[in-house]
DNA sequence: TCTCGAATAAGAGCACTGCTCGCAGTATGG
DNA sequence: CCATACTGCGAGCAGTGCTCTTATTCGAGA
């Protein structure tokens, strides 16, 4: 894909794998990262509805044509800032949680839930770019996936740690169904966890809960209904968390 | 308002409040209707991020500009849209209700969630326009907030029934803190309601999950992780309604 | 009943969009 | 040194939302 080359191009352009890399694939990968600078400034002032492929060649100086040696559509430019949004994302919720005593599982789940918060308030519009509709013609590139994971696996490695001193989270949850139970057993193995079902149930549900919020915040359907979103989000979290028994 | 004017006209329906109304108004309440016709299946087919004016008026076989008779500018169209959509998912909850018996509250409020959850999955265009990313510009126009509110008041309809019936729902909520009573209180007193705090809490923090969940699911999130998307939104909405102990 | 103003429709046009194509230069590897 | 691939530019296409002018039609008051 056009994309992947674009951004790879310096670890596996046409050229031979030379130490060295060319000046021109210098170049490139520079002008790359310049476009997507541009996009991401764009993209935080107007959304990615409104984000026009000429106006970020118009903030670099180039014509509106040369982007597409770069990017071979609007949609693939997109796709690079989903993929910068998700990174960016899973970066604030490590730093965050890298502060908290690593035996406090309470508060490193509560750190992340308020890390993504926050990290969505001051970037709503990267937030509704990865968790709001989708573009258009809706297909997630392959690529998005392995970014999009990172908060996840923070929050399934902090139920991993507390495994042994989670005593009986789910309150005995009746039965979850078969499929259901094969589901939850794959994201199981995947991250090769060996937190019970029950527990993972209610971590899936807390962290829709989370996004969930965020998104009623952020698309604006707590006007006139909650003022004061943090304490809300906070009361929330910390339901979650004695639910989760951490 | 214009908007205003033509929405009064089409949700009066063909029975003009006057008795004679005039041969032109009844052309114009015609033309605004199937304006609002093809400009659903427009939706419904590629999106609001997609929808042309002119694509309806072709279909109309009306010159592109005629419309702005009709509807002052495509917000405008689409603000009408968004009031059609939620009417629609409060008319298909309301409906999928109605069939419950009375003193089953638990089975009325899952089966409510159920139907917001199937009424999203067959029209997924009109669940992103009015729980997705906002439009652009995007403010929420005052004629919206009325049918907004049209799921939640059943919702709150449900808790107020049982409210006799629930034992401790909230398990002890330890304090939800003043601004978070305040914003509850003013919920409680704008339906007239004598549901406890922390069931309300709680109530709200089922309907974002709801909300969430089918967001989730129809967004791509579900996708590799949930294969029986319907047997999680079950066991979700099970695990929320004995919390609030319907 | 006639007339005059208001409502409507249509077309041209503006500024913008994403994107393609051909043409010109330039760097690169053989 | 040269053929080739890469890059940038400008023109252009088809489309968009929206405005303005012109022509037509309708309805209510004289």
């Amino acid at each position: 894909m056009f994309l992947a080359t674009a951004l790879d191009i310096r670890h596996n352009g046409t050229m031979p794998p030379n130490a060295t890399q060319t000046a021109r694939a210098r170049v490139r990968a520079e002008m790359t990262r310049e476009i997507l600078v541009a996009a991401r400034s764009q993209l935080a002032e107007v959304g990615a509805a409104s984000l026009s492929v000429r106006a970020v060649t118009r903030e670099l100086g180039m014509s509106s044509s040369a982007i597409y040696r770069y990017f071979p559509s609007r949609d693939a430019l997109i796709t690079a800032l989903i993929i910068d949004a998700y990174n960016a994302l899973g970066a604030a919720t490590e730093k965050a949680e890298a502060k908290v005593a690593r035996d406090d599982f309470g508060l490193r789940f509560k750190t992340i839930g308020h890390a993504v918060r926050n990290w969505a308030l001051a970037n709503p519009h990267e937030y509704a770019l990865i968790y709001g509709t989708p573009i258009p013609g809706y297909k997630a590139p392959e690529d998005t996936i392995v970014p999009a994971t990172r908060v996840t696996s923070q929050l399934l490695a902090i139920l991993q740690s507390a495994e042994s001193s989670v005593h009986g989270a789910g309150i005995s949850q009746p039965d979850l169904g078969e499929s259901l139970e094969v589901d939850l057993a794959k994201i199981a193995s995947e991250y090769a966890s060996s937190v019970p079902q029950p527990v993972l149930m209610f971590g899936l549900a807390a962290w829709i809960q989370i996004l969930g919020t965020i998104s009623f915040e952020i698309f604006g359907h707590f006007n006139n209904v909650i003022e004061d979103t943090e304490a809300y989000f906070d009361q929330m979290l910390t339901l979650n968390v004695n639910q989760l028994g951490l």
